[in-house]
DNA sequence: AGCTTTTTTTGATCTGTGTCAATTAGTGAT
DNA sequence: ATCACTAATTGACACAGATCAAAAAAAGCT
């Protein structure tokens, strides 16, 4: 139960905002790992904590062959594919907790490329490694199958929400999410960074980045929220779950 | 090698467009299961071979516990699910060959409601049962794998190009959809069924039926497709993918 | 610091698509 | 067949949001 984790990093300056072991999305695959080796820890060449990845570094590369998913223990990334007319396209973003990669473990190559938007860290884990390692495949994959039953479930959750959504509910959508997954991860609900551009956020929604902007700044100035710079932070949650729910 | 497979059914009228077994997405899954039985066919109470399925009819309900997965053999399906403000919204469409129910899963209840749109057929494959169906559960569970990720990546794609597209590339990408499938299917990839009304087309693609009416008549008008009753004739499936790549 | 470059904001149009309304076609029942 | 009811088409109009353009603010760089 008791994990040889989290350990304090190298450097005493302890990044923003950092995700516990137990919140992580990478855990139901740790915990089976811990319990192979019972108590002795991860081997080696397995799992990696906490690699540190500087700011606009790629993570990993559409088309480039799997090899590992990642756990995000601080920062963000965004995750990007390109479409026919070679414009780029943000897919998704991924904050403390999140998996990276998980697709790859079916089609065999990373479908997106993953770029840090701030100094971040990641828990690495080799899938290739991973059958040596102790403990039944069974478990390790049942767990797999879960994390990707979960990652369609929200897919298909996002997908109609922004189908169906004006760009005001798309706004309020995006804001809320950040806030719930902050949330589940143990972080603040409240104040949250906005590390990606606004460009990012309007491709990711599928709006004009000037519609991003203007709506943001009409949320501003009706109270929902306080922006400054790339700080945000909800002021009236319950307004944004209405203007999101409102067909 | 060879399976005790696609029967002709009882009454030998046979059904418009059926799959056949190779063509199946439940194919590798049934191959696992009869490698194991090597020749003796698949027990009964696992899979349910063409289980018929009347126009209208519900196959699986939201929220329902999650029992089983199914093929769908002939005619085709749409699958539902509901928003706050309780109006429905189509999420996805199911034609032969297709698999329905996959993410059940990983979540343990369906999480959309999917019904008949046309007089169709389906195999049904118990999931509680197939723990004691002998063979590994591992090779089953690697099947599943590869399936769920088959499902995320094009879920992203299809989310993908709804988000950015507008409604001349969506209708365009819809047809061309259709007849992709059809065609990995071994089915017809000029001639399609058009089972489902231009509302649930609309509620899929984000835009109100009059648009889709609109745009179907002007792909008609320029000889795109030929398009009578409920039967779409891709006449120019050049055109309609410089259509729906169009930036 | 000062400079350049990028990002964000704000304003002014223009257009695609939703909405409302009316007609036509299709479907199913008796 | 005829009728009733639903689905599909077509037209007129309004408005959300894209696009074009320019100013303001932030971020990098030397």
């Amino acid at each position: 139960m008791s994990r040889t984790c989290c350990l304090p990093s190298a450097e005493q300056r302890t990044p923003p905002q950092e995700v516990a072991c137990n919140d992580c999305g990478l855990d139901p695959i740790c915990q089976v790992l811990d319990y192979a080796e019972s108590g002795s820890g991860i081997p080696d060449g397995i799992l990696i904590r906490r690699m540190p990845i500087p700011r606009g570094e790629m993570l990993l590369a559409y088309n480039q062959p799997f090899r590992a998913i990642y756990a995000v223990k601080s920062g963000s990334f965004k995750a990007m594919t390109w479409d026919l007319s070679s414009s780029e396209r943000v897919v998704g973003f991924f904050l403390p907790g999140d998996l990276i990669g998980t697709e790859g473990l079916a089609v065999e190559c990373y479908s997106y490329t993953v770029r840090a938007l701030e100094a971040s860290s990641v828990c690495r884990l080799e899938i290739d490694a991973l059958p040596q390692a102790g403990r039944s495949r069974e478990a390790i994959q049942d767990a797999l199958i879960a994390m990707l039953g979960q990652e369609i479930a929200m897919n298909r959750m996002v997908t109609t929400s922004l189908i169906q959504q004006n760009a005001e509910q798309r706004l309020a959508a995006f804001i809320l999410s950040l806030a719930r997954r902050s949330g589940i991860r143990g972080l603040d609900r409240q104040e949250l960074g906005l590390s990606m551009s606004r460009s990012d956020i309007a491709s990711y929604l599928g709006l004009a980045r000037e519609t991003v902007s203007r709506i943001l700044t009409r949320f501003h100035n009706s109270k929902l929220i306080e922006l400054r710079k790339h700080v945000l932070r909800v002021l009236d949650r319950g307004a944004l779950e209405r203007l999101s729910a409102s067909s």
